[in-house]
DNA sequence: CGTCTTTTTGACTACTGTCAAGCGCTGTGG
DNA sequence: CCACAGCGCTTGACAGTAGTCAAAAAGACG
């Protein structure tokens, strides 16, 4: 049962924070984070396949994804899916407020909560952190608009090599790791409604790019066995990732 | 010749913007607004097809549209394009720094262009603009979501019913007016590439909807006959356009 | 009016989705 | 420790949507 299983990590104080250099707060001192520390309202603990944040949500609060991973996805009418934004630690959720796309874990995750008034005093008060606020939305712009290229203008092999690069060079440091276990832990079926295709079709893109010896994806770990010669097959460029301020 | 026609209208003094209730500085004073007026570094004037910001070239700077359309683009090594952000007056562009993508004017544009150093100079100081700032970046964001789920799980024809409502709203206070006449300069080329389409498979959608009596698209001139009804069928809602607060 | 761009239409190709069935791993319960 | 149940992964056959190529019609501009 999912129950036994060893819970994920539960963040601890924000001056000791691993992800902090990745998150909304890094631009603040040891003093100002202790203040925030008093701040923070609480910790979200979800497992895999639960709402992080659900419709509408968003309107009150903000979370941190400290442990695990998560996706923002939008239902249309006639029932299909849509992945947006996927979520690593160090993210972001529920930036664009009440109208933020409901959030669904991927792994077993934990977050920090923020309440959006509080976030907003902050904000009025520390410019440097509307800053860094405004440079995460940037960023998540930059991944969006790389995955708007792909379901535009890439074919099923192309799309999927390109989300596996930029999912592993996302947990290494912007740079896809050549022949090394990376955690893939998103599903077929996942994949598909993050890149427009059908769990089938990204099956069989899979299998192609596992006979052309470029990549392995078995049992949630991804291996690039030649990240270079994927990247230009699939004409892609790791700039977009780049933490290049967006201010 | 292009060079005859009458050029854009040029912005005035900021106090005066009629654009300002959509952009940027929209929280300032009058006062505040006159110490702006000192900083805008120039105007930029661009005919249509010209490049408004080229590669790179964000890192130095931001402009606000005052005047005609423009879009964000992304060319794949094989030379497919990819329309991302598009552009009406009063939107931010460039507000990814050095990672912004390139913009090309759809119209004859005027633009304020702003030094980056200097806007980073103004958000550090008034918080209120930092918040701003935040806040356009997460409607951006918001749009490029939209758009993602319209590659992803909408069929071409609505996909360009749901862009056509999009860019209608967007021009009439969220809301798509019925029966009225719309600007819409894209070309279909254009709409193609912001939609992940041939031009020749958007021609054909829209005869669909024209032969549906939703829509008419003709000399630049978009009229919605039953923008109801259309969105129904695109499983289109406006929701996302709101100027919900991003914090 | 003549030229160039944009739009339209048609025929054919190809990629991707859908439906269906079989396989396999993982975790559960006997 | 082994059988079973479930979910996820694979594979195949076929259908459908969208792309490509080609050419003509319709506008826009000088």
């Amino acid at each position: 049962m999912v129950t036994r299983r060893a819970p994920p990590p539960r963040p601890g104080p924000c001056r000791l924070c691993p992800v902090r250099p990745l998150a909304l707060f890094r631009p603040l001192s040891e003093a100002e984070l202790d203040a925030i520390a008093t701040t923070r309202s609480t910790v979200r603990l979800v497992r895999a396949g639960e709402a992080v944040l659900r419709r509408g949500e968003g309107a009150n609060i903000v979370l941190t994804l400290f442990a695990g991973w998560a996706f923002a996805y939008r239902v249309l009418p006639d029932g299909r899916r849509q992945i947006g934004e996927i979520f690593l630690p160090g993210d972001l959720i529920g930036a664009r407020g009440a109208a933020s796309d409901p959030v669904e874990a991927v792994t077993d995750a934990s977050l920090c909560v923020l309440s959006r008034v509080r976030l907003r005093a902050m904000l009025d008060n520390q410019p440097a952190l509307a800053v860094s606020f405004a440079q995460l939305v940037a960023r998540s712009n930059a991944l969006l608009s790389e995955r708007l290229a792909s379901l535009g203008r890439r074919d099923a092999v192309q799309r999927v090599g390109a989300l596996m690069l930029e999912l592993a060079a996302r947990q290494n440091a912007g740079v896809p790791p050549k022949d090394e276990d990376v955690p893939m832990p998103l599903r077929q079926t996942q994949l598909g409604d993050a890149l427009g295709l059908s769990a089938e079709h990204v099956n069989r893109a899979l299998a192609t790019l596992r006979r052309e010896r470029l990549l392995t994806l078995r049992s949630r770990t991804l291996r690039l066995h030649d990240p270079a010669a994927l990247a230009r097959l699939c004409g892609w460029d790791s700039a977009y990732l780049s933490e290049a301020p967006g201010v």
